[in-house]
DNA sequence: GGCTGGATTGACAACCATTATCGAAGTAGT
DNA sequence: ACTACTTCGATAATGGTTGTCAATCCAGCC
């Protein structure tokens, strides 16, 4: 991949730290717009640009919705899936050492290598219920 | 939903037979120029049309790729997941009984109703991995 | 301080899968 | 054949995302 030296510039921070003060899922779209909102000049490529170096690194989260809009979120290192709610968005990260398990399986079984494996729960949280 | 008559055209027809006849994903736009080539004349309009009533109905599996693209695959009724090769697009249907108890499990621990999960597992098969 | 080269930015255009439009054509039921 | 309605398909529009490239910033060096 050619890891080439990362700055840690002004917007790449901005980016990071709005990320970081939020549990839910956020659209790189809305992430520009709050950031402008906020009186952070950044241009909404530069956003982009730094999502996916931060989704590289393995410092967010990306979920891809129905309609093809990708969805980041700060993340705690380490391998979880998402228990997310279509309402709100808010996201709990869930683990299951059964389903690695059984997803490793599965894949050996048939012969598969360099497997990787996405599991998400979408569902509608308590308080969007009512 | 106003589930309207869904008439059984030629082109749909064909759509519905191309799929059939391959255990593959394809994309809408890799099944327009197939059929294309075979001599059926059909819009890439109507194509994706097709394939949205199929899904509709749940008679085709759709995968989203990790660049937006959305696949198609002919589906034996039921709940399940798949294997997908990332090279020839090659799906395995699999099951996970346990797996579909943990997703309930956790979705009702924490207060989630309304429930759906996806679970995919991406890797490269045997004739690919060369 | 001032130089210099590579990383970074941002405004904007390009991309591309998908969806909407709308007049034309097909199809069931009478 | 008539009619009412669905479906088709060429094309334009949509919209999130990525590419372009000149201007800018920054780190290390003189």
């Amino acid at each position: 991949m050619t890891q080439t030296t990362r700055r840690p510039t002004r917007q790449r921070r901005a980016v990071a730290e709005a990320l970081a003060t939020s549990p839910e899922f956020h659209s790189a779209q809305q992430l520009h717009a709050h950031l402008q909102r906020e009186g952070t000049k950044i241009g909404l490529a530069t956003v982009y640009r730094a999502l996916q170096a931060m989704s590289d690194d393995g410092d967010v989260d990306v979920v891809r919705t129905d309609d093809g809009e990708s969805l980041y979120r700060s993340c705690s290192t380490g391998h979880h899936h998402h228990l997310v709610c279509r309402g709100c968005g808010r996201a709990v990260e869930i683990e299951g050492p059964a389903v690695e398990r059984w997803a490793t399986l599965v894949s050996e079984e048939h012969g598969f290598v360099d497997v990787e494996h996405t599991v998400e729960i979408f569902g509608t949280c308590q308080d969007c219920a009512d």
